[in-house]
DNA sequence: ACCTGAACACCGTTCAAGT
DNA sequence: ACCTGAACACCGTTCAAGT
């Protein structure tokens, strides 16, 4: 499990690529806010109410607002080293297995990350405009990750070709929506047999 | 297409089976509401404001929860007939088509009926005690049906064995949540894959 | 610069008063 | 019996006033 850290740009908007620093009590702010987020987002759901987050924190709601616009820049943040782990752990399961296994594990990771957190996968489809642009972090992450895995077991012949990573992404946190807060199990099952109809029928017309 | 107009016991809430009929004030302003949540609904969502409804109907906001005090009591009267429709198809497809092709053939009438209506979808996952009981309503009437047609693809070895009619219900109406409101085609396709994944292997040891 | 919290808009839900 | 709508609770979001 190697994490290198890379520099991304569309990145957190508490700290651009080239910006002097915050001013102290703002930074400080932020941690506090950030914390309170995920103990909230973790008993709650990622929808909770703002102001719980910010009495949490100590802060104003106006504080919150300030430094997250959207909800979904609160929940990018609070939750951006687990997407990140999920990416990072690509090329090592790559390495460690054949394509479809890599493939599989690797779905494993991102159904629990989606299933667990409580919400999350609601959150990624929601269409209310606090939401915007989290499924965007997420899919500029895991998006590159999930296709170099799919055009390697693609190029070995065990799944199908034309079904994009991004729907693919998709379906599997669209699968994990109704999964209970504890247990991915059952999202996990119908993930799987998602990726068995990837196997089904390699050749690139589907049948019928 | 045949559809027999069989008594329902957990039914409708404005008529149980031997009630004395409504006053006509009563009744009258039923329909009207069920006529403006359909408007509204197909216009803004299941989950548009009930003072919105309310105000279409020219009715006050409490003669609405008089009549339908969960929101899903109203988001299944309007859709009662849809619903039923779709379990009554299911016979007709089993008698024209082999098992698998029924089975396929009858996802699409539940694609389409769940992806079309905005928003459906959500209110058939959302946890929020408003939409209690509609999944519910859906399974009682959709279950039995999809049970006959995964019976029989099943005993006809093109199935594998080990997925419940409302496990693959519950997935289903999963994947058509992300879908827009007109186009069902993307969600439809990822439900294709998913039902590849249960001929892929036929056997109920589904490998590792 | 940044923070606070009152204020506003909006929505679900109830219930006292009417007919 | 049934209807109405004011009233209450709750939540997102903004912004004038403060430091």
């Amino acid at each position: 499990m190697d994490h290198q850290d890379v520099e991304r740009e569309g990145a957190p908007q508490s700290a651009p690529p080239s910006a002097r620093p915050l001013r102290a009590d703002a930074q400080r702010n932020i941690d506090t806010l950030l914390q309170a987020a995920g103990a909230v987002f973790a008993e709650a759901g990622v929808d909770a109410p703002v102001r719980e987050i910010a009495t949490r924190a100590g802060v104003g709601v106006g504080t919150v607002y300030r430094h997250f616009p959207l909800r979904s820049d609160l929940i990018a943040a609070v939750f951006r080293r687990d997407i990140d782990a999920c990416a990072d752990a690509a090329p090592a399961l790559a390495a460690a297995h054949g394509p479809f296994d890599a493939l599989a594990k690797w779905m494993d990771c991102y159904v629990a990350l989606v299933a667990t957190k409580r919400g999350l996968a609601k959150a990624l489809h929601s269409d209310e405009p606090a939401y915007k642009g989290f499924p965007a972090y997420r899919d500029q992450r895991l998006e590159p990750a999930l296709r170099e895995l799919l055009e390697a077991a693609t190029a070995n012949g065990e799944v199908r070709s034309d079904v994009k990573p991004v729907e693919l992404l998709d379906a599997v946190s669209n699968l994990c929506m109704s999964a209970l807060p504890g247990s991915s199990e059952r999202a996990a099952r119908m993930v799987r047999v998602l990726l068995d109809g990837l196997r089904y029928d390699a050749g690139p017309a589907a049948s019928r």
